[in-house]
DNA sequence: GCGACTTTGTGCGTTCGTTCACAATGGGGT
DNA sequence: ACCCCATTGTGAACGAACGCACAAAGTCGC
């Protein structure tokens, strides 16, 4: 019933194979790595690019195993093939058309934000229910009425919407946006979206964030560790 | 080699034990509890609080587990309780004081984010190091110069550290709020920052999240799987 | 060419996290 | 007072991820 790559030697074998933790340090290798080549850095060590990205350099060998064969022993990685070749494999050499939804704060920041445009994705909407937004210019963009979300996905060909909404009007957002043919959305309202199969939700969520540190403060502090337990009354 | 905790039934064997993934989970769930106390519902299944959540039931129920045993079995968990129990481990029942360094357009968004005030974060203080910008009134605050961050993090007894920064400046910011005391930070730009032994650090990443999903999005679309490999030149 | 040295790629044991499945247990109805 | 039912709490099996340690494999100097 799982028919897995027959392990043809002459195609990649990267089919279905990248752990997901993986995927999730291999743009934090990308970083560093252009860093690097800013730097003028050509070759570089599994050792140097660990400690660059924060990592044991056993886990970034296996994390590259995972690309391919891209090292050479004695040697290190070619920064500028490696940067290269992670791109490709995160689906960077091709552009990603987003939307983002909201203009708040947030959504303002998130429009200004130069990580966007650098890297394969482009902004091609940025939308808002209140009237009193629409029209106002940010970074280039025209701010559209959350009414026309459908057209502007369908026409300018958006696979990832960015929600930077009010908690209350995320899912309904959500919902259109599926509805339109997305299936990428990032959330950045604090709601748990539902989603059908297939669609990819990822979360930020600054307060959830704050909550983990507090947590681990308190434990540093001495914490609620050997306290009586208070009876359920 | 193993000095777990001894068991002793008469103080909560929570000393150490709560696993980082679950901690991760418990302001997902305190949210999702605070819902429905709002709505009025007195009493929670774990079945009903795991779909609010987006969970596993048995995995919320082995979660809440770790903090002690607050359910009862053939009726639930009492919501108002839980949600005191889950606020006192993640330690939201005292005050946290904040400071956000950094204020684009994302230090006034997160400056105004309501999820702050709401529950044991007070935002103490934000500095710039843009004289342009101190002195401006944001949410209530006046933006201070950076020069003031030593000051301001002893006066107002700040413990975490929000740095929402340029890249370049992230990393000599968060070496100033550690020497002054600081061991909790929160880290919105986008360099792998280094921090001494018993200081957390936490990240949030926009374009990491956006490189994962467009990870996906290929893989959906038929992606770079079968295809040739291209021997390194 | 050859040998010493460096660094990759990975097999393996360990730890951490998830899920299943069910015994234990409290509540409520009769 | 007793039994039935719903739901918790958890033992145990499974699976994913980590990190060590080392053999394989390439480079560089001579």
């Amino acid at each position: 019933m799982n028919p897995r790559q027959t392990n043809a030697k002459a195609f990649k074998d990267s089919s279905k194979g990248i752990p997901e933790a993986t995927v999730a340090r291999l743009p934090v290798y990308l970083r560093a790595l252009q860093g690097l080549k800013e730097r003028g850095v050509e070759t570089v060590s599994s050792e140097e690019l660990a400690a660059a990205a924060g990592v044991n350099s056993a886990k970034l060998r296996k994390d590259l195993s995972h690309l391919g064969s891209y090292g050479t022993r004695g040697v290190g990685y070619e920064v500028e093939y490696l940067v290269y070749q992670i791109s490709r494999e995160l689906g960077l050499t091709q552009d990603w058309v987003v939307a983002i939804i909201g203009v708040g704060n947030l959504g303002r920041a998130l429009a200004g934000y130069g990580g966007f445009a650098s890297r394969g994705f482009r902004v091609a909407g940025l939308l808002d229910a209140d009237a009193s937004i629409v029209g106002e210019r940010i970074a280039g963009l025209t701010v559209e009425h959350t009414d026309k979300l459908e057209t502007i996905i369908k026409d300018q060909g958006v696979s990832i919407a960015v929600i930077a909404t009010p908690a209350a009007a995320a899912q309904p957002v959500c919902d259109r946006v599926v509805a339109a043919g997305v299936t990428s959305v990032l959330n950045f309202a604090p709601v748990v979206l539902s989603v059908p199969e297939g669609v990819d939700v990822r979360k930020v969520d600054l307060s959830i964030e704050l909550q983990i540190l507090a947590f681990h403060e308190q434990r540093k502090a001495g914490g609620p560790h050997e306290e009586y337990i208070e009876v359920h009354p």
